[in-house]
RNA sequence: CGGGGUGUAGCGCAGUUGGUAGCGCACGUGGUUUGGGACCAUGGGGCCGGGAGUUCGAGUCUCUCCACCCCGACCA
């Protein structure tokens, strides 16, 4: 992609209080907020989100999780059959709109949409268990949104449903769906480990969510590190708390705890037969008699792990400003931006490395803004996320370009076809 | 919904005891520059968040809405 395309100024970023990523993004352009909790995403950010997306779906795939897409326009009748219409309404989270004949919201979440989806489909135990997922947006009149897109009024959120025959289909498949969390987080190179956690709205017997130790996020837990073992907050103010801390998650000493602020970006939850049962959804068990199904749901917040990785690849300067990102080259939708003196030169081979690493479906930023100088295209370079610079100038030496690592600042020189097969070989 | 803060050019901001709008960056044009955010000249861009008041006169004072941010409460 050419600079030129993509409508990118000059930027000059103020630093003053400019520790947040998203603040970043925003003077950037890269976020442009319409309205508290609603915003755009330019290229650079939104392929980003795709490239999240890509990671999540690879290890659902792995698991044979099927990929689809609901409607984001629900009939309301739908949440009337499993009863939680009025809670919804009542919390004022529902975005409601309707018809001159039919009442509608966007979707919130989708159990009931993927109820609906599949009931007919699975009517016999020979077509159980199965898993299906989706990748979309979601929307929720928060009461107060908070840190952009941390918690937003429309968001991204993979969902993923579970449909087994019994208690034990569903657990297999919650391990399953676990294990392939801790893959993708461990991808995405995000620390998150799962923490006992209320079910809330979504209702089942027990939940996990997925939190990552961190100042941006709102919710206070208590992890034991030694053991891997940890629960939220929340937990404490159920009834016979520490009886069920021991039963459900295996906490036997809450005092030995460590208590963390974190930042929540997946939950799964043991649904069990909570919505096949209020929305009447059953199958034939082998011996002839109706069953209803045993569910799971599991999520994760898309666009809540793309901010928490601009907030992880922060470049900071000598001074502590922000200066730009280098965001990790399997996420990174370019991997290098290349730049060039202004020469006809250095412009030609900056072309000819351009073209020469598309060629070999490496995705390269080429700066070729013009009227811009040297210095500025160095100092811009930073800001896109590229994990790679490729100077061309009029020191480098001819035919040779400047590759240099934007973390480690590590530089090394090649020549045109080395820096290809250096590229090629990442 | 409570508490606090902020609304002035695309972004970041200044605007004195009320006198009719400025700065930096960005953007246009001309020229000189050209490896760590160049310089000179010049130009365009504003319902000063909205409305109502006080006043000869309001960005500035009063009232009242609204928007956004932060802290709570609540939820993912």
């Amino acid at each position: 992609m050419k600079l030129s395309k993509m409508a990118i100024t000059k930027n000059k970023i103020k630093h003053e209080d400019n520790t947040f990523a998203q603040d970043i993004l925003l003077q950037m352009g890269q976020l442009y907020q319409f309205c508290s909790g609603v915003y755009a995403y330019d290229h650079i950010l939104y392929r980003v989100m795709q490239n999240v997306k890509d990671v999540i779906k690879k290890h659902l795939d792995k698991l044979d999780c099927v990929e689809v897409s609901l409607p984001v326009l629900q009939p309301e009748s739908i949440w009337e059959k499993s009863d939680r219409l009025n809670k919804y309404v009542e919390e004022d989270v529902l975005f409601r709109t309707k018809s001159n004949a039919q009442n509608f919201c966007l979707a919130p979440t989708a159990e009931e949409a993927i109820v609906e989806f599949l009931r007919n489909r699975l009517a016999t135990y020979k077509t159980l268990p199965v898993t299906f997922y989706q990748i979309g947006t979601k929307f929720r009149n928060e009461i107060r949104t908070k840190g952009y897109l941390i918690r937003g009024k429309a968001f991204e959120m993979m969902d993923a449903y579970s449909f087994g025959r019994d208690t034990a289909d569903l657990m297999a498949e919650y391990d399953n769906i676990r294990s392939a969390y801790f893959d993708i987080f461990k991808e995405l190179n995000l620390d998150a480990m799962p923490v006992g956690a209320d079910t809330g709205n979504m209702g089942g017997s027990k939940s996990e969510e997925f939190m990552l130790v961190s100042d941006l996020g709102e919710d206070t837990i208590f992890v034991d590190f030694d053991n891997k073992k940890a629960f939220n907050s929340e937990l404490l103010e159920k009834d016979n708390a520490e009886e069920y801390l021991r039963e459900t998650y295996g906490i036997e000493d809450i005092k030995k705890l460590q208590k963390c602020r974190s930042l929540e970006l997946g939950h799964i939850f043991q649904l069990g037969t909570k919505y096949s049962v209020s929305m009447d959804a059953k199958y034939v068990d082998s011996m002839g008699q109706m069953q209803p199904y045993y569910m799971g749901c599991y999520g994760i917040g898309v666009s809540r792990v793309v901010a928490v990785i601009y907030e992880n690849n922060k470049l900071i300067d000598d001074k502590g400003d922000v200066i730009g990102f280098s965001l990790p080259y399997n996420i990174a939708p370019y991997k290098v931006q290349i730049i060039f003196s202004n020469n006809e030169q250095k412009e030609q081979q900056a072309n000819q490395l351009y073209n020469k690493l598309l060629d070999c479906g490496i995705n390269a930023l080429l700066d070729d803004r013009q009227d811009i100088m040297f210095g500025a295209r160095i100092k811009d370079a930073n800001f896109l996320g590229t994990p790679y610079i490729a100077v061309l100038g009029n020191k480098t030496e001819d035919n040779m370009v400047e590759i240099e690592n934007t973390k480690t600042k590590d530089k090394k020189y090649l020549s045109i076809d080395e820096a290809v097969k250096f590229f090629k070989s990442l």
